[in-house]
DNA sequence: ATTTTTTTTAACCATTTGGTCAAACTTTTT
DNA sequence: AAAAAGTTTGACCAAATGGTTAAAAAAAAT
């Protein structure tokens, strides 16, 4: 029955999501995937063959979807500032519900970037595509900065104390997980706020190299 | 002879730094650190009983240096944009050292909290000291910013672009490592310059809460 | 209804890996 | 010089883990 497959195979791709999100490639153990998937670990052998099949598989999963909003985002005729804007809320939002994801990402791709970029690659992530819009976008609106640290900053505050979730909660807000998530939603603004701030100072520069 | 067991603890100490830092805990072989030190695998828990023990043992020397670092750099006496430069340079210089620093500390504070917390405690990592007077410091140069905004996005843009290296290094700079370490080498300037022109922003805002 | 195919399970296997142990070698003490 | 203490090694062990296999159970095809 195929029905039953699927369904299966959803319970697999969602435990197995969880497990390796948390766990990392090395630190996730299939029997733990099929525990939390209540079935029984040969069946997981069963519907993906090793361990780095199904790795291979989820990542992909997971890319796809990130290229996909990341694409939809980036359209012409907006404003930088409404870019900064998307961007930022978006993100914060993908990242609340999936905290582990960028150290996930971070870690895989030391671990094996062939895997990593290969997903990378079938997502259609083209930064070539991406940077010379948005200089030329960014030169147009009058700000005389680099695009790739215009992206990288932004990204940067967006991810980082996401990632470093547990640090901050603990060092910053003395454990007080309440308050840790109110101040990343605060970001939302203040990112945003910052950025734009930024970008002013810009305005003065002559155009640099 | 104590010289003796002093060199062959350097050894295995160099060798499990290099190999924890670049593998993490989980994917860290003790073979490997005992080849890496040449030396045979039951001399590693000779010294050091357990994988555990000597974790513990190299994390808390690496936090010991950073935490005392960073101490010495928050004075008292020097200009917001000085503390910004000299915090930016040293930790630019730190990481470009120890790339997988970050990505390593992120992935231990998540598997093993405690172990890393115990860690912070003994090196003396305490922000209500740092953040009380930097929040003051701010207000007296004019700049109406919550201090934790401040200094989460500056140590963002300082941390992130490096910790995703292999991502950049790949996805912006199309593999070449020449190219991606000068671009984080002129972060030094470019960071400096993009948080001094968003405080300037800060600057025209009423005081706030 | 019965044969065939697909899905699921329990038992098992090979390898890896952290860790132990007794013996050999070195250094220090007496 | 002999004994004692400390250091280093190779052989070995138990547990964990990814993966296999043969058989049972369920579903689909005939």
């Amino acid at each position: 029955m195929t029905e039953k497959e699927i369904l299966t195979e959803e319970k697999i791709a969602e435990a197995a999501r969880e497990v390796f999100i948390e766990k990392g490639m090395d630190g996730a153990r299939m029997q733990e995937i099929a525990d939390k998937a209540g079935i029984n670990k040969s069946l997981l052998h069963y519907y993906f063959r090793t361990k780095e099949k199904l790795f291979a598989f989820i990542f992909l999963k997971l890319i796809l979807r990130i290229g996909d909003r990341l694409g939809s985002l980036m359209q012409e005729g907006v404003s930088i500032e409404n870019k900064v804007k998307g961007f930022v809320d978006l993100y914060i939002d993908i990242l609340l519900k999936n905290p582990f994801l960028p150290n996930f990402i971070l870690n895989e791709v030391t671990r094996n970037p062939e895997a990593i970029f290969e997903g990378f690659a079938a997502a259609k992530i083209e930064p070539q595509k991406f940077f010379a819009p948005l200089e030329n976008q960014l030169k147009a609106e009058g700000y005389n900065i680099d695009p790739r640290d215009f992206v990288i900053n932004t990204l940067s505050m967006v991810i980082f104390p996401i990632a470093g979730r547990p640090i901050l909660e603990r060092i910053v807000f003395n454990g007080d997980k309440k308050a840790y998530k109110d101040y990343i939603l605060s970001r939302k603004k203040s990112i945003v706020e910052f950025v734009m701030f930024a970008l002013e100072g810009y305005k003065k520069l002559e155009t640099r190299v």
